[in-house]
DNA sequence: GTGAAAGCGCTAACAG
DNA sequence: CTGTTAGCGCTTTCAC
């Protein structure tokens, strides 16, 4: 390889100053146009590009937006991801993705690498967070926390589902078609999310005058094979005639045991799952779910992650809610 | 904001030359032990990072990898991008991911971003090419084709499925049954693989003994509404009594119509799909489908990605191929 | 209209 | 053991 092609080779090439090819090629008034157009031909015949290395050290922007998720193939991580793709190209960011595999360390890896490139904004799912310290570097970047909130220190931004509405509109439903034994599959209530969800739950059957009952009830750690159980276990003891989901992978998991079994998710054990991946639609019809607006989130998330910080009031803090919607398939 | 921490302000802060820091952090063995440790333990505090656009200035590994994918919500392309975030991640590089949508423009420009911050390698499934000209920059960067093979100058190394032998004993498998017309779907003979896929069925339709039926066989660019209409096509025209999907978008499309109309993709209308989506191993107990050695696939990548260029004969042009795999759910 | 110098953060190569 | 110098690619500032 002959080397990479500088302002420095192509100036010798020329025989003239680095100066003048640097004014040439950033369309500088003081150059002598015949030597401005044989600068600008030479640079593109010679494929140069300029050094991000060079513009980042000399302060420029480096138009780095960091992007750290638990994994990419979730649906809902996958169409986020998509969508904060799409809105960081349009903006001309770079988006570095980070999967965290909601590991404690994996995740401090990937922020001090996002560090060095100097990252002008993180967008992450924080991975949970036993010990109660807060990771590092977090107070060194601009952060945007999504969905779920971690213990930082000096508060972020942070993009949030609203979906207890949802969740308690989705129980309500149900018991208005007579049922009494409702069912909730959810992730742990060590989460924030999982709490808030199994919250909703509760004060949905409430509002019908349900009484909660326990065995009915199913918390873990959220994955496919946790809802898988939970569903097992479920159909097993006979007790509930439907089931509320409160996330992704666990409603996946619960689904997945129904459709096994050729139980129909809407007439046999009414389900109400928790996402929206397309198939949800193709599934006897459509199933009842809670539409989480991804698009949205992502729209939002690169909206704030690519403004200017200087206009932003430094650290705010500032939470923002998007709420989830019930899309409820009723009875014939 | 006190401005970032470099070596230079740690060597002010403890009245020494930058160079003693850098040795220090650098674990040199010529620094003194009181003052390592000193160095060492007032960069924890300030939360150093080395920058990394010093390093590239000084002509180091950037290690970086960058990916391009027509988008990542599909299926495959999403857990191929887990799959490779997870391998790189494995072996400390980073991973820039560009959505291309398919477009050409886009994949230009997400080309030179890369070039810009000199990744070393960009693994591409490259844009469809009408117009034949090859895209910029490719010559002036390492390139591992990923599926598709584009016509770029100077050959690069590609990683490509094998789907010819699957795609033929899905319908030998289904002649068996007796079926003597056998749709396929699958994308446009413009692109490379549609081709090589069609040709398999037909090799297939062949070995079995049966005619090519143009009026059962639908080619477009490959979507899945394309999917759906051809579905809907087959269904109505009432030939054809299965089918075989020639694409993952497609093949969803497809089997999305026959759940529509609550037709049973093993007993109705055997369908054999393309791809493995967690949910196809659920609907109706499993369809049949051609299983993609996704993980395998990016594994491959990302080691040709983040090998020494050194070792590599440069441009070698090798293609490397990964077998596809029958799933066929038999007849009871 | 063009060029020379300086500096961004870092380290290899010399001095001391 | 520690410090000084120079240079990676680029632009800003000042000189011609």
């Amino acid at each position: 390889m002959p080397g990479r092609v500088t302002i420095k080779s192509i100036a010798r090439d020329l025989g003239i100053s680095h100066m003048t090819v640097s004014r040439a090629l950033a369309g500088h008034p003081n150059v002598q146009k015949t030597t401005r157009e044989a600068v600008q031909k030479r640079a593109r015949e010679l494929g140069y590009v300029k050094s991000a290395a060079a513009k980042m050290m000399r302060g420029d922007a480096t138009s780095i937006v960091g992007l750290l998720l638990p994994n990419i193939v979730n649906e809902f991580y996958a169409r986020f991801a998509n969508a904060m793709a799409l809105a960081c190209e349009a903006r001309s960011h770079h988006l570095i993705i980070h999967i965290t595999n909601d590991d404690r360390n994996t995740e401090t890896l990937a922020l001090e690498r996002l560090r060095e490139v100097q990252a002008e904004c993180v967008v992450m799912v924080p991975a949970p967070n036993e010990t109660g310290e807060p990771s590092r570097h977090l107070d060194k970047m601009r952060v945007i926390q999504l969905i779920r909130r971690a213990q930082v220190p000096g508060n972020t931004d942070a993009i949030l589902i609203n979906d207890r509405e949802a969740i308690a509109e989705a129980v309500a439903r149900l018991a208005d078609e007579g049922h009494d034994h409702i069912a909730y599959v959810g992730g742990t209530s060590s989460l924030s999310s999982g709490r808030e969800r199994l919250g909703a739950y509760k004060e949905g059957l409430d509002a019908s005058g349900l009484r909660v009952d326990q065995r009915i009830i199913f918390t873990g750690a959220p994955s496919f094979e946790m809802g898988r159980e939970a569903a097992r276990t479920l159909l097993d003891q006979a007790v509930a005639t439907c089931v509320v989901c409160g996330g992704f992978e666990i409603s996946n998991g619960v689904l997945s045991v129904l459709m096994e079994r050729n139980l129909s998710p809407n007439q046999d054990f009414r389900f109400v799952g928790y996402g929206d991946p397309a198939f949800y639609s193709w599934v006897d019809g459509g199933v009842s779910t809670l539409q989480i607006p991804v698009e949205q989130l992502a729209e939002s998330a690169a909206k704030r992650a690519t403004e200017d910080v200087q206009l932003n009031n430094t650290q705010s803090g500032m939470l923002e809610f998007h709420a989830a919607k019930l899309r409820f398939r009723s009875l014939e």
